[in-house]
Formats: C-alpha cells, sequence, structure tokens
DNA sequence: GTCCGTGCAAAGGGTTTGCATTCCC
DNA sequence: GGGAATGCAAACCCTTTGCACGGAC
C-alpha cells in the first residue's frame, strides 16, 4: 500500500473507470505543470509521446477528472480553459493491530 | 452641473465617441442589473426597448465601455461573460473662488 | 457632408457530440 | 466477448469581423 494515500489511478479503479493509457499520460501531464496548460496545451504535450491522442480525448478525459475530483478548473482567462492537478487530500490510516489492514479516510 | 462626478456618457464625449441611442440603452441596462448579465441577456432585454438592436452592437459597445473603464468584465462562468457597471470613482471638486467655474478630478 | 457606428451575415475558435472502431476488464 | 473509451469529423455556441448603409456631429 501507499504511505501517501489513494494515488489518482486508483480513484479511477474505484469508481468503475477504465485506466487506459491516454488517462495516465493527461492525468501526469497536468500533475508535471501545475495548473497553467489548457486543453490545447495538454494535447500538445502529450501528443509528443503518444501521437493518435486526439484533442477530443483530452477534454472528455478533463472532464472525468474533474468529476472525481482530481482536476479543477482555472478562470485564469475568459476564452479558453485552464486546468490544474488538485493536491491530495489529507486522510489519516487506520490500521487493524490484529490482521495489518489499512483503512484510509 | 453634477453632484455627482462625470457621468457615464459625458466619458463617451470626452473621449470623442458618439452617443448613440444604442450605447446609451446598453449603459442602462447593465447599469440596472448590477453584473449578472451576459452579453446574450443585455440584447435580450435591450430589443424589449429596441429591436432593431443586433447582438454584434452589444459586443462592439461592451468591448467599449470596458475600454473607457465604465463596465468591468467578470468571470462567474467559463463558458461565457458576465458584465456589471462599474461604480462612479470617488472624486474632489475644485471651484474658482472668483468665477465659480467647477473642476472634477 | 464626413466618417463613425450599426445591422446583417459569415467567419473564427474553443468545446462538444455522433458514430464506427479499438481495447480494457 | 461486451461495453466503455477513443479517434475523427462535423456540429455547437459564443464572439469577432467584413462590408454596405445609416445617422451623430
Amino acid at each position: 500500500m501507499s504511505e501517501k494515500g489513494l494515488e489518482p489511478i486508483s480513484v479511477l479503479r474505484a469508481k468503475g473507470k477504465r485506466i487506459t493509457p491516454q488517462r495516465r499520460l493527461i492525468l501526469q501531464i497536468v500533475q508535471e505543470h501545475k495548473g497553467h496548460l489548457d486543453a490545447d496545451g495538454i494535447h500538445l504535450w502529450a501528443k509528443g509521446r503518444y501521437p493518435r491522442l486526439s484533442l477530443s480525448t483530452v477534454y472528455r478525459t478533463l472532464d472525468l477528472l474533474r468529476e472525481l475530483d482530481l482536476v479543477k478548473e482555472l478562470g485564469l482567462a475568459t476564452d479558453r480553459r485552464h486546468y490544474e492537478a488538485k493536491p491530495r487530500e489529507e486522510h489519516q490510516h487506520l490500521v487493524c493491530l490484529g490482521c495489518g489492514k489499512v483503512i484510509e479516510f
């Protein structure tokens, strides 16, 4: 298990969403750029590593990540939208002294 | 003269802009609605009193009013722009004790 | 009379959607 | 294999722009 809490990828899994290379990549790029990219910028960066990626997948993935509260929409400009990765929420661990099972909340 | 400072209409005149019924009307509607209208909403209200008014005139007038600092653009939504009238700036009067002429600044 | 401002329609640009194909589970 | 996710292109919608006419000064 992780020491730092639920990985964003695990959030996808927990919500029954499929984990695709496109989603991994877009999430990673948003995390790397700390909130200064718009959809087109994300698309450009992502295409460098995954040329088949389409812009509509970027938009759909950003919508999904926003629904799951992994990404936040910013109001930096009025004519386009910018996104930033949400910091992981604070949480605690419950550890069972008998079996060692850990629950995060 | 006014006790409250330069009228928005006078700002237009002072900047060499023409005072048209469309501009008067759009300015008035923005002032009446305290910042909760988008361009289309302004257009709808305005057409009630001036049916010939076009949406592009609304946009061009809002641009002008924003340039003249009479109106402010809000970030209420990411998919459209909202506008509000700017409150009149504070100012003082200089009164000539000889001829009575008043200058605002 | 000038030429700025307007109306109309078409273009622009970011975002969304329909549909066949791909591929994660 | 089944259904969610993707890619592509077209559709959408807000906003901007080109152009000829109209009206403020």
